[in-house]
This record gives structure tokens, sequence and C-alpha cells, in this order.
DNA sequence: GAGTGGTCTAGACCACTTT
DNA sequence: AAGTGGTCTAGACCACTCG
């Protein structure tokens, strides 16, 4: 976090989220943030290009960067958040129970969804309650050869906390898929579900800055409290 | 699309969707290509920017650019797809109802909604059937004083086409939102529900080049027929 | 005509990986 | 030591919007 146009991104971002640059006004030109941060075009054009990517602004040529109206959609979702990030911009008491925690030789699944050849793979169970209604069930299975050590207390903490601060591993990018299912009984009986038959299943395929693969993740969601916002480009 | 960098991702993207680059191998690196493509390395980055941001490749540094299995999770739902364009990575028969189509000035809601202050709204339902089967219900609301000239042509081949071509609009951007809802007894029977009580809703607002709202779209999906894929990048 | 963003170029230094 | 991507700079021309 210590480039140029990261702080430069981060000093625009502070002040449209405070409001000091209010949605539908426009940002300094390209030319006046070059002076107001002493730096070039393209390092300015690189923070924008974050603002752009996220949403906050649109360029218009001829124009300048009009700030987006951010609230208008909370924007809760974007990147990777984990659950202990996502739990921050939610409402309620939201907690963690670990309801399994093990650690097994990778078998012919887990080989194929890991793309591991041989090793040891964790498989961590966990239900997030939300005001003490257990609504989401999480199951993580983590590529042992990639990531090792994991305890009750971490996966009641935080996994992502864990990989990135105390094994210095970077975290980079996922692919997730959402569909819906039927709850079978086990997940019934694991969670409070109402008069619900369905789920929301997140299925997250997560990777390192190297492009390795160390986790495969089913999140199942009841339906009421399921939410996921997207903000996208049109890419022609 | 005629910018030089756009035409460099174009070339390379085909170069691994035909899997002539096959995922775990690298491109050339930057240096390679500047000559390969007789580009500036400025140039070659920014197209290896939009393989990046797309989920097509990873960078590491020290090593180069590495091809990821985009066939792992297929990626259909990039970018602002509309159902037409949708249609084309789908299979089974696919067909358009159109139910309702209607131009009435902009009542309360809809002001709100379009951030319009006076002037018409066109209202257009639809309903799309797969394999004969009535699964997605469609309600699109369009701020008439930007979009006009709408019939029921248009609406039953492609909106975004008639917007794009023959108004000359360009679509930039959306904002959406997942949820799950409890189908109403009108969905029921516009839909052919089968034991189903609940639907997915995308609610998307869609947006043009200069920033103007022009569309609020519920998109409502039979749960079994949905599925929504998603690629992001950490952003710490 | 002045100002805006969009694109492209050429050159530089750094931290990192590999041999 | 050589090669890689990450960052930053300076200068140029274009199409567009606005007064």
């Amino acid at each position: 976090m210590s480039a140029k146009y990261q702080k430069i991104y981060q000093s625009l971002l502070d002040q449209i989220e405070s409001k000091n640059i209010k949605a539908g006004e426009y940002l300094p030109s390209e030319n006046e943030l070059m002076k107001q941060y002493d730096a070039s075009r393209d390092t300015i054009r690189k923070s924008l290009n974050l603002l752009l990517q996220n949403g906050y602004i649109q360029k218009v040529v001829g124009k300048g960067s009009v700030v987006l109206d951010a609230d208008r959609i909370a924007f809760p979702v974007s990147g990777i958040t984990s659950f202990k990030e996502l739990k921050q911009t939610m409402s309620g008491d939201v907690k963690t129970i670990v309801h399994e925690l093990q650690k097994f030789p990778a078998d012919e699944k887990m080989k194929k969804e890991l793309y591991m050849e041989s090793g040891d793979v964790y498989k961590i169970v966990r239900i997030r309650t939300i005001n003490n209604e257990k609504v989401i069930l999480d199951t993580d299975y983590l590529n042992g050869n990639v990531v090792d050590g994991i305890t009750e207390e971490i996966a009641n903490d935080s996994l992502y906390d864990y990989i990135e601060q105390d094994l210095g591993l970077k975290i980079s990018f996922s692919k997730k898929e959402i569909t819906v299912i039927p709850a079978t009984k086990e997940e019934k009986k694991l969670l409070d579900m109402l008069d619900y038959d369905l789920l929301v299943c997140v299925k997250s395929y997560s990777y390192l800055e190297d492009a390795t693969l160390f986790e495969y993740t089913e999140s199942k969601h009841r339906p009421d409290k399921f939410r996921f916002v997207d903000f996208a480009r049109r890419m022609k």
C-alpha cells in the first residue's frame, strides 16, 4: 500500500466517502490533480482507474470525472471479503461456531477440487449466527501443503487473518459461483431454517498471489439472509 | 474497439481461448510482447491489465504472466450481459414473451428509482422460457427522456441492441443486487414454478457512458434455473 | 479556442526470481 | 548477472465538450 497511486486513490476515496466531494460533482481534472499531488499524469490516471473499476466515479470525455452515488446500493461485497471482513458491514450480532475441524489425507474429490497430487487437506465446518439465529453454513477445504497449523481458535477467529498475517501469504483473487440448492436434512438440522427448503450456495475458489489454489469453500445461506451486490462495467 | 491495446488484448485472448496458450503456461514477457506487437511497454501493460481484470491471467513478479484455468468455472456472467447476450451462452431453447408494454408519466416510485423529475417511463414485462418452461420474469423500467420509440418488436428482440445500435447510446456500467424473495400469486401464475415458493431477484441499475441512469430492472428467476459467476481481485 | 480525458511512446529505477 | 513485472516520469497527438 506504499505506492503513490494507491495513496492518491485512498486520498480521493476518503474525500468521496466523507462527502467532501458529493455524488454528481466532478473531481478536479487530471491536470489539476497532477499539481495537487505532485505526480505525473500516468500516476494520476492509475489512481482514477481504481476509482473507476470500483464504481466510485465515471469518466466523461471532454468533461471530467463525475462522482457516482455509492449509497444507492451500498457496496459491501467487492473483492474477496472474508466473513470477518463482511461482518463489519453487517448489522446485528454476528458469531461463529466451529462445528468441525479435521485434517486428513486428500481423497479423490479434494485432489480434484484443489488440484493436489498428494498431502493433507483441512476440512472446516462453521456455522454463522446473526442475532443468535443460525443462518449460514460454511464448509472450507484448505490445501495443507500451502496452509498449515490451523487450530480451533484460528477457525473461530479469522482464517484469512491467519493466512495473511501469520503465514505471510498473499491472497490475490477468487472465483465464485452462486446457485440455489435444496437443503439436506443434515443442513436443516444444523441451521435455523424456519420454513425454508432451499439454500443459497456460494462456491468459491481462492488463490494466492502466485496463482496457487489454496482454498475451496461452500457457503450456504438461508435465503432471507442472503444478499450479494455487484458492480460491473460493460466490455464489448 | 480500434485502440491498439484492445486489439492486443483480443489477440492474446484468442490465443488463450483457443488453448494455443494453455492454463498454467506463461505468456511471452512484456519485453517479448513489445517486439511481437510493435508497441510500447505501457500499451502492452494495458492489454495485460484487461486480461488480469477479467480473470484470464495472473502476474507473478520475477516470473511472468500465467494463464489461469478459465474452464474451471465457465465465465458467462461478466460485464452487463443483456438477456440476448446471455442466451448465447445458455444451453436449451430460449424464448421471450412480451407480457406487457406501456408508457406512462413517471409516478413517485419511478421518479425515485430513475432519478427523474418529469417525463414518461416505459414499463416492459417479459417472460423468458427455457425449453418451453417459463422460468424468468423480467420487469424493466426505462427513462423515456433518454430512450424512446420502444415497440413490441424491439422488446421481443433486444432492448440493448436497439439502445446501442439504433439510438447510438453507449451502455457503460451497472449495479446489481441479488436477493431471494417469496413469489407472489401473480408471479406464480406467470411462471412455471413447480413446487417452488421463492424467486431469485436481481435488481439492476444500468447507466450510460455519461453516467445517466436509464434503466431499472427486476429480474426474477426460478431458483433451480439461476446461476451467477463472479471473478474478484482482493483489494486491501 | 481552451480544457478535458483517451491513447501511445520512450526512458528510468526498483524488487523480485531464476540460473 | 540477467530477466521479470511494478512504478514513475515527461512529452506528444487525438477527439471530444463547452463557452
